[in-house]
DNA sequence: AGGCAGTCCTGGTAGC
DNA sequence: TGCTACCAGGACTGCC
């Protein structure tokens, strides 16, 4: 599940392989897949063709390309959502979805999601907070990996809330890139279990608490960063590259590393949550 | 207005 | 073997 290193990744790749290319033909071959994009398909292709793709950035677990007209090409991969530059020719994936075909003849990009949670669309370009964004993205908050990221303010606006820390790291318009996998992770380092109340924790401990959301992603970026193809820019959750320096997510029953006890898997909303019985205590009542 | 349940989707797997 | 049920889960919608 492509979570903000995840995410990361896809965008040193699009940066690398379509900056600065033009687009001659858009081919949309699931409607779902732009569905975020309310004028439509056909709209989509029109407006995208011709234009030329410039940088590639990041917010959260939001990615998008500049485009010479103005606006941008805005994509979320979902939970099985990937962007693969192939040559053309190659044969189409079971799951392609989009295609763009580059003026140049070079290989093209592709968007390919199995269960299209994921999706493009084109948006005009907001000014929040003095960042340019694209319109969907302007209510979500900085990630800790924002040159620009406010610690203080992120933990003094978890603790403003009356809620589970789980919920609040979870929360995009608190703390941007975080999903299941990495909140379960950071509440580990932080020895705490996810729903203790973020209004009765510490500030000391919420800033702990981001600061381990924040280191581990950096490393599973580091992990990622230096794994994928150069030809391929590519994220998949099945592929699981990052799964090896996980602590407690999807180790039901294995010993946590710190203390041995076996890892617990808990029911939230309507997905798990694993977490050390011992270290991460669950609050009462 | 903030919090939260419900909804979308498909491949893999467990169970019978 | 072949069916059904369930699970993974990010983010938006709409209700309270």
């Amino acid at each position: 599940m492509p979570e903000l290193p995840e995410v990361e990744v896809v965008r040193r790749g699009l940066h690398e392989h379509v900056a600065g290319r033009t687009v001659a033909a858009v081919e949309v071959l699931h409607p779902r897949a732009i569905r975020r994009h309310l004028p439509g398909a056909a709209d989509f292709a029109v407006r995208l063709t011709g234009q030329t793709l410039r940088a590639a950035r990041r917010r959260g677990k939001y990615l998008w390309v500049d485009l010479s007209g103005g606006d941008a090409m805005l994509a979320h991969l979902g939970m099985s959502g990937q962007m693969l530059v192939q040559p053309v020719g190659a044969p189409d994936e079971k799951h392609l979805r989009v295609r763009v075909r580059f003026a140049d003849d070079g290989p093209e990009l592709r968007f390919v999601d199995q269960r299209t949670f994921g999706g493009l669309a084109l948006a005009e370009i907001v000014e929040v907070d003095g960042t340019p964004l694209p319109r969907p993205v302007a209510h979500i908050a900085r990630d800790p990996m924002d040159p620009a990221f406010d610690a203080d303010a992120a933990v003094a606006a978890l603790r403003r809330r009356r809620t589970e820390v789980k919920r609040a790291l979870l929360d995009q318009t608190l703390v941007s890139g975080v999903g299941n996998i990495y909140a379960d992770e950071a509440l580990w380092r932080a020895r705490l279990h996810g729903l203790r109340a973020t209004d009765k924790l510490g500030r000391a401990k919420a800033a702990e608490l981001l600061a381990h959301a924040a280191q581990v992603m950096h490393e599973a970026l580091g992990e990622g960063g230096t794994s994928f193809d150069a030809l391929y820019v590519n994220v998949n959750g099945q592929s699981g590259y990052f799964d090896r320096s996980l602590a407690v997510y999807g180790r039901e029953d294995e010993p946590c590393r710190r203390c041995g006890t076996p890892v617990r898997r808990e029911p939230f909303m309507n997905r798990s949550s694993y977490s050390c019985p011992r270290c991460q205590p669950r609050p009462r009542g």
